[in-house]
DNA sequence: GTATTATCTAAGTCT
DNA sequence: TAGATAATAC
């Protein structure tokens, strides 16, 4: 197969520039994915040894796809040496082997967020800190920012800045916090996300002669979503291909979403101050999308500042316009995506897995569910509660970790006591707080137990004696025994399987099945050497003996995304928009375009965050091949409480000339008695209003009293009342608590609102059954009252009530 | 120390 | 709404 002649003159370019470094600039849809598997291919044809090639990628999945079409190219064998994976999947590996250079055991644990965050409360616990001064997230948020920015907590605590900062902030002992978890981590053998690239720094750093093996071993480097990239992991891979210089990079500024995670787009620009002779290429014609919907990603991304000079282009057909859905509710929301889904499927023979629901928040995902699930639609959703969170499994998980490693002291915290064994709160902390005074491990305490006290009755420490001499037995089991024989040992021993199957309500019957499920895995592991994500450098290195250790190595780091053992995939793909990223379907609905939704709340006050969410738009857009849909509700069920929306500003910032707008008809106030609060009545006079040339609007950095800032304010088309107070929660808005869900709106027949007489009994769409009791002022705008059987009573406004008459 | 109940609180995107 | 924590009774 002569790959090259399925390139362009720019990606042929590209691929063949296999020496010195490179930069690819690649919009989306541009055939980036092809380029990266190509130029790998080019290089292996060209002789070089697929062991000095690594390629870093965002996902697992994408070094899993990218790996089997460089397979297609150069045949599986050569393939398969090739190492390719996520940074921190990469650099965990590099960890585990030079462990020993950083003093940590070669098996440490993987903190995860909940790991860290725990940590981090014992902490502000043990301090006699306020949680509502030093949030746990926030805490957490600063330092993860001070690791990928490469300070370590001496390094934090001498910096000026930073230090005043937090003084400022009302911090003050943001330092001293970090230093003691990043000692507690260190005690327990663990490290979070973020010291897997601050280690791998410092490896590379303080062992010079480590780092130039490693330089050695790789020579062509290849970054993938560059754009996405943060500072620590750049200095890493300026660092490892400082000798040879054979880096390439591809990315694209517009498609930046993890800024909120330390990504930094800086990295794009310093690249070409810190490699003088840098070759970059710029791929600018895509191939995925019609002409309509990449002019609809273009004209919203023009609002964005910030970005480099690029035009995306298209030669393929204009396509259908933006189809926009606007519904009365989340539910019905839901309702008409489902149905549309089942049209289009219908009437252009398509398949399930041909659509993809993309939205802001996982929570959205609900409604969508329940109306695909009416309609018979088969989903699947990623992300949300994945597997690997649910309590059951994080729990026999948390036994394993302690069974590999049993300093890890948030696994300790989880167990000692699940099931029950009469070591409660009380003595944990004590052993916490004994372990700090003493300046040894928990599980040094715990161990040795009788000699410690640490101020715990005999009895009690008769019970953490017998704990520990459980976990030490299978520690000793660990490299002799098969990942299963382990696994199984562990979950009945410790009596966790007991415990979950005793409880036979429904959900704990569940949870007894998500711990088989998870047994299950491991034995396909243990018996195939599947692993359960499958790491794709992971089948070179299978030791004889499949063990508990090894499965147990990257857990931590895989996310719900890859985790494919469903067989059936003809699935319409439930997911946010960021787990969408590098993903491609036939036809996209964009969902909740809402203000405070999408963009997010807590974006809408600085520019920066507020550009985020807009390449985040940008990104679902460019999902889409043939046909693209936006929908929006214009009441939602958020924490409960029933908001009332105003559509997307992103909205506006689509070329008009790209939608499909829904006929407007009088709705929303079928929800309430007096006001016009919501509905979509408003919104042709807005777009009317607003000015749309092509010049960004401006929004003030501070909030003033308007949700925008400058002149601008939707509120002047609106004048009736703000939806929020900016907090987020609704003002003078009556509370709702249950939502019947819009079954079949089309097909429901209302009554003349003439008709309506007290006594009557009715029937109303979204409150059910109930009977008029009062009707107050002239027609039209007479209001009743009607005493609903399920939702108590409600004043309803006839004209928008549509109400069945039902005796 | 344990089990049950009541109350509170947080709710964004992810390795 | 749901999960975590606090209060309560045993």
């Amino acid at each position: 197969m002569n790959y090259l002649d399925q390139l362009n003159e720019v990606q042929r370019e590209a691929v063949v520039q296999t020496e010195g470094p490179v930069m690819i600039i690649a919009g989306a849809g541009s055939g980036k994915t092809r380029v990266l598997t190509y130029r790998i291919a080019h290089l292996m044809e060209k002789g070089v040894d697929p062991f000095s090639i690594l390629a870093l990628t965002f996902t697992n999945k994408a070094a899993r796809e990218m790996k089997e079409r460089i397979a297609k190219v150069v045949g599986g064998n050569e393939a398969r040496n090739l190492w390719m994976g996520t940074f921190h999947s990469v650099f965990a590996r590099i960890l585990r082997m030079e462990a020993e250079k950083l003093n940590y055991p070669s098996n440490f644990t993987i903190y995860d967020t909940d790991d860290s965050k725990s940590l981090i409360r014992d902490i502000l616990k043990e301090q006699n800190l306020d949680d509502k001064v030093y949030k746990p997230s926030v805490v957490l948020n600063r330092i993860s920012s001070a690791k990928n920015n490469l300070f370590n907590w001496r390094e934090y605590q001498n910096s000026t800045e930073l230090v005043s900062d937090d003084n400022s902030t009302g911090k003050p002992k943001m330092g001293m916090i970090f230093e003691m978890y990043s000692k507690r981590c260190f005690k327990a053998g663990a490290m979070d996300f973020d010291d897997i690239l601050y280690n791998t720094w410092k490896l590379f750093n303080d062992f010079p002669d480590v780092l130039y093996k490693y330089q050695l071993k790789y020579r062509y480097l290849m970054v993938d979503e560059f754009q996405d990239t943060n500072f620590a992991q750049y200095i890493i891979v300026k660092k490892l291909c400082a000798q040879h210089q054979n880096i390439c990079v591809v990315g694209d500024d517009a498609q930046s979403i993890y800024a909120f995670r330390g990504a930094n787009i800086q990295n794009i620009l310093n690249f070409e101050k810190d490699f003088d002779d840098l070759k970059t290429f710029k791929l600018e014609q895509n191939y995925r999308s019609t002409k309509n919907i990449v002019r609809a990603a273009n004209s919203v991304i023009t609002y964005n500042k910030n970005q480099l000079k690029k035009e995306v282009w298209t030669e393929n057909h204009h396509g259908e316009k933006i189809k926009v859905i606007k519904a009365l509710s989340d539910n019905e929301e839901g309702n008409q995506v489902a149905l549309n889904i089942f049209e289009v499927k219908m009437n252009n023979r398509l398949r399930n897995k041909d659509f993809a629901i993309l939205y802001r928040t996982n929570a959205q995902s609900r409604s969508m569910e329940e109306a695909l699930r009416r309609q018979n639609i088969p989903y699947r959703v990623y992300g949300g509660v994945s597997f690997y969170n649910r309590k059951e499994v994080k729990d026999l998980l948390a036994y394993f970790r302690m069974a590999i490693n049993p300093l890890d002291e948030e696994a300790m915290k989880r167990i000692i006591n699940y099931p029950a064994r009469g070591i409660g709160k009380t003595t944990i902390d004590r052993i916490v707080v004994h372990a700090a005074q003493e300046n040894v491990s928990t599980w040094q305490v715990i161990e040795n137990i009788h000699e410690f006290k640490a101020g715990i009755n005999t009895g009690i420490r008769d019970k953490i004696n017998e704990f520990a001499t459980m976990v030490k037995s299978w520690n000793v089991m660990l490299k002799n025994h098969t990942a299963y024989e382990l696994a199984s040992h562990i979950a009945s021993t410790s009596g966790l399987l007991t415990e979950l199957y005793n409880d036979r309500t429904p959900e704990g019957v569940s949870h007894y099945e998500n711990v088989q499920e998870l047994l299950n895995g491991i034995r396909e592991f243990s018996e195939n050497g599947k692993i359960p994500l499958e790491a794709p450098s992971a089948e070179q290195e299978l030791p004889a003996l499949r063990t508990l250790d090894f499965y147990m190595q990257d857990i931590a780091l895989l996310t719900d995304a890859e985790n494919e053992k469903d067989g059936d995939d003809d699935k319409v793909s439930l997911m946010t928009i960021h787990s969408a990223k590098g993903l491609e379907f036939k036809n996209v609905y964009v969902v909740g375009m809402e203000e405070n939704l999408f963009p997010s709340q807590l974006s809408v006050n600085s520019r920066t965050d507020l550009e985020e969410e807009r390449r985040l738009f940008y990104v679902a857009l460019t999902r889409a091949e043939d046909k693209l849909t936006l929908s929006m509700a214009a009441t939602r069920y958020r924490w409960g409480n029933l908001i009332y929306c105003q559509p997307s500003r992103f909205m506006e910032e689509i070329d008009p000339d790209c939608l499909d707008l829904p006929e407007e008809k009088h709705a929303g106030s079928f929800l309430d008695d007096d006001d016009d609060r919501g509905g979509w009545n408003n919104y042709q006079q807005q777009r009317n209003t607003n000015t749309r040339p092509g010049a960004p609007r401006s929004f003030g950095n501070k909030p003033t009293g308007s949700r925008f800032g400058g002149g601008q304010s939707k509120s002047a088309t609106t004048p009736a009342k703000p939806v929020t107070n900016g907090g987020g929660v609704p003002q003078g808005f009556r509370k709702v608590n249950v939502a019947v869900p819009v079954q079949a709106a089309a097909d429901f027949e209302a009554a003349d609102p003439s008709q309506i007489v007290v006594g009557l009994n009715v029937e109303h769409q979204r409150f059910g059954k109930g009977q008029v009791i009062a009707i107050e002022g002239r027609s039209p705008e007479n209001k009743a009252t009607i005493l609903f059987e399920t939702q108590g009573q409600k004043q309803l406004l006839l004209k928008f009530a549509k109400l069945k008459i039902i005796s």
